[in-house]
RNA sequence: GGCGGGUUAGCCAAGUGGUAAGGCGGGAGUCUGCAAAACUCCUAACGUCGGUUCGAUUCCGACACCCGCCUCCA
């Protein structure tokens, strides 16, 4: 089967064609982060969730060109520049770090070109000339730039909206009547005392771009002005997509994207996250409490993009206990010495394949390994079965970024107290044994006793 | 009000016009000095009411409940 993603223009699966003619490159925008603040964790299901759609690009040949922005001019950024008495660059150079260290610590990919809205301004200001020179943008009262809807004739396209309804249920905030109309948006921002030192020159005087001329201009630049595929959460549909497209649109007269994926956004226990019912959390709180990297990255990653996944703690111990049955798997794997050969099915690999062809079924792909382990621990292998299962792990794991484990390195003096405790049962002295698997655990380390002998483990 | 998504076992979560993956949890067993870990086996489910059909959880239509977007937002 062909690779199929949902596409949220047509509302349908559609086979993944890319634009380039000899069917290799792929150009992926995703919309980066807005640095006023830590990433939360709804935030980084969108991240885990492009990241796997970059992974399965690649692992299936294609040669991606990631191109993610960093918005670091807003009105949060200014208001959290104004409340800290910081400057911008301050402010949004410290969380654009923290932000890249939350992506290192869930292993996603970093983009290969990551464009600052504030150095791209220039650009910016070119589109918006181009734009008010062909009437599809015009300078109102209040010195701000406003693109025209109305000039726009397929404006609505990817939300589904029709003008009329706009009108009718949207909040329309009040010091905006110098527009046209309720919908058009600013694509410039004239200059007020709020904004303190942040502002730009411009041919309308002194202020700041618009949120949604900064995808558009940032993804053209670096990827065309037609490219393959555009992410985000399903919020950015209305406005921000569809805005991009029509900016985009109407200034080069081409299509802008051609496949837009959104993903769905997580709840906390049931509830939409927010700081008010205390169920907000943030990288950091998690990994303070103890849960790992790659912990978060398997709850995030293993439900269905396009699915709300209900984040929970309960979620978390289920993604730790499964990463541990597929870790045991694979240690097993690469200790063992069996008899007789199972070898790889083949099957495995294009189940798996299968399921991700299919707008990216993770759920049905990780059910593919799983069913896998648990046939092939009733199975033995002999070493060059178990390594050709290795070569295949890790080739999938391309995909999923999980990583391979390793043995936990056994300090000195952990393994001669573990060896001593095991001459204690060999001598039956039980009391002496268990005094010293007290004193290990006292130092974070489990022993198991298997087969062939103890194993320490540390503990977490 | 407009647009869209959802409702599958205790929890999470795939999928299918012919009674349904997987994970977690739970139970039993193997192993162990005892544990722990691991492994094996077992466990249990398609919101309600109609319609189409030989047959629907799957298609169609109502209804109920939940959620998202329409306003800065992943």
């Amino acid at each position: 089967m062909a690779l199929q993603f949902f596409n949220t223009l047509t509302r349908r699966k559609e086979d993944f064609v890319p634009l380039d003619p000899e069917g290799k490159k792929v150009g992926l925008y995703t919309c980066g982060p807005t640095v006023y603040n830590y990433a939360h964790i709804g935030n980084l299901r969108a991240f885990t969730f492009e990241d796997l759609l970059r992974r399965y690009l690649e692992y299936k040949g294609f040669q991606v060109k990631h191109v993610m922005n960093i918005t670091d001019v807003e009105d949060k950024i200014i208001r959290t520049v104004r409340e800290s008495g910081k400057s911008l660059r301050e402010v949004t150079d410290f969380y654009t770090q923290e932000f890249f260290r939350d992506l290192d610590t869930l292993n996603i990919q970093r983009p290969h070109v990551v464009p600052r809205a504030t150095e791209t301004i220039a650009d910016m200001i070119k589109l918006i000339e181009t734009l008010v020179a062909s009437k599809h943008a015009y300078v109102a009262e209040d010195r701000c730039v406003y693109f025209s809807i109305k000039s726009f004739k397929d404006y609505g396209k990817l939300a589904h909206l029709d003008l009329e309804n706009l009108q009718s249920g949207a909040r329309v905030a009040q010091d905006e009547y110098d527009k046209e109309h309720a919908a058009d948006f600013a694509l410039w921002k004239a200059w007020d005392e709020d904004d303190g030192t942040v502002k730009w020159p411009s041919p309308w005087g002194d202020g700041r771009p618009g949120w949604h001329i900064e995808c558009s201009v940032m993804s053209m630049k670096h990827l065309g002005e037609t490219f393959d595929i555009h992410c985000g959460g399903e919020d950015l549909i209305f406005p921000h997509h569809e805005d991009e497209i029509a900016q985009s649109e109407a200034a080069t007269g081409k299509p802008f994207v051609r496949y837009w994926l959104h993903n769905a956004h997580l709840l906390v226990d049931g509830k939409k996250m927010s700081k008010s019912l205390g169920n907000f959390y943030t990288l950091r709180d998690l990994l303070a409490k103890g849960w790992t990297g790659r912990e978060v990255r398997y709850a995030l990653i293993s439900a269905h993009y396009r699915e709300q996944l209900n984040f929970t703690f309960d979620g978390l111990q289920a993604a730790r206990s499964a990463l541990q049955r597929i870790d045991e798997f694979l240690l097993k794997l690469q200790e063992l010495a069996g008899a007789a050969t199972h070898g790889v099915p083949k099957a495995v690999v294009s189940e798996f394949e299968a399921a991700l062809d299919d707008d990216l079924n993770i759920s049905g792909a990780l059910g593919v390994l799983f069913e896998f382990v648990r046939v092939g621990n009733k199975g033995t292998f002999s070493p060059a079965g178990a390594a050709d299962v290795l070569a295949m792990w890790k080739k999938l794991d391309m995909v999923l970024g999980f990583g391979m484990p390793t043995k936990s390195e056994v300090p000195a003096g952990v393994q001669q107290l573990v060896e001593e405790r095991q001459a204690a049962r060999k001598a039956k002295n039980f009391k002496r044994s268990d005094e010293i698997r007290d004193q290990l655990a006292k130092q974070g380390w489990v022993v198991d006793d298997t087969p062939k002998g103890p194993r320490a483990k540390r503990i977490g």
